[in-house]
DNA sequence: CTGCGAATTAGCAACCTGTGAAAACTGTCT
DNA sequence: AGACAGTTTTCACAGGTTGCTAATTCGCAG
């Protein structure tokens, strides 16, 4: 995404007017490295300038993405993610943390497409699923450690042992 | 997706009672050549057995999904949509009309991805975004027609121009 | 055939994400 | 400073999906 200067002179171009909530939120995005949602944003937005509502958030991220600086994206987890990153990559999704990841795929355009038949496509979002580091990790240990077969006990101690691997993939 | 009978077994051997609610969707989603969404599938459903609950509908799909009979895909519609076909396929979406078909592609998997760091993956799906041949050619159309520079008419003749291509690509 | 437990239904409530609308407010231009 | 158009805020609400409960039905193992 461009910078907060950049964004400034392109809205006032615009005839769009900057206000203070959207510089913050130009800034917020322009230092992300992630693909916050909306509501995470908000949340983030709101400690610099409590008042500040949902609302204007997704007012301000959809203006942005109307006009390409932005990319909206949804990686099946209910929530669009916003994404400041325009370059064209596709994402990785972990499917135990829900982290997400940027990822430069080549030879995307080559894909061998059958029964194409008339369709002409615009554009192509890739979608790797799978478990990012962590928490493969902590999957291998709790299935080689796992379930010890229910051995004394009188009540089935709760397996409340959800694994929370606490990664920043965001 | 496996024909009525071998889910009937599939069921009963899961311990799941085979209901004819549960027959019906059976049926229904085993002869649907496209992506349902719920809805679309409970009011199909409706017509052949009148109070019939879109809960059930949901609990089914649901169930058949985490058997792997069924896929879940989410096109960024809304909602989401279940494919019957298992195979290993993609989609594509038309941008104007919702329109989701099946595209099988070949090289998917030697997708040249960077970075991969760690991070394993486990399936990948690919959406083609455009436009199909129905859509496209309205839109050429109206394009080619399209905007007679404002001569003359006193009030510009509100242009309720949203095409309405109504093809089958469910 | 019977009985038990599962399934369905109806009628909600609740959740999440996102949008529409109205009223109050404020950036920007002159 | 003043006017006006664009903005923010708030609140309501829609769509999709799940959760819950109670009452009734029903599949199916024995
Ligand atoms: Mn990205
Ligand atoms: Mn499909
Ligand atoms: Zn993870
Ligand atoms: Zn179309």
């Amino acid at each position: 995404m461009k910078a907060p200067a950049e964004l400034t002179a392109k809205f006032r171009a615009s005839g769009l007017k900057v206000t203070p909530q959207r510089q913050l939120l130009f800034r917020l995005m322009h230092e992300n490295k992630g693909h916050p949602t909306a509501e995470s944003l908000f949340s983030v937005a709101s400690d610099h300038m409590p008042g500040i509502s949902l609302r204007t958030v997704y007012q301000t991220l959809t203006d942005l993405s109307s006009m390409g600086e932005l990319r909206l994206i949804d990686v099946g987890s209910g929530a669009t993610r916003f994404d400041p990153n325009i370059d064209d990559h596709h994402h990785l999704v972990c499917q135990s943390c829900g982290g997400v990841r940027d990822v430069y795929v080549s030879g995307s355009g080559q894909l061998d497409v059958n029964e194409l038949d008339g369709f002409s496509v615009d554009t192509t979002t890739i979608l790797f699923h799978g478990l990012c580091t962590p928490c493969r990790v902590t999957q291998e240990v709790s299935s080689t450690v796992a379930e010890p077969l229910v051995r004394i006990s009188k009540s089935n101690t709760s397996s409340k042992n959800t694994t929370n691997p606490k990664e920043r993939m965001s």
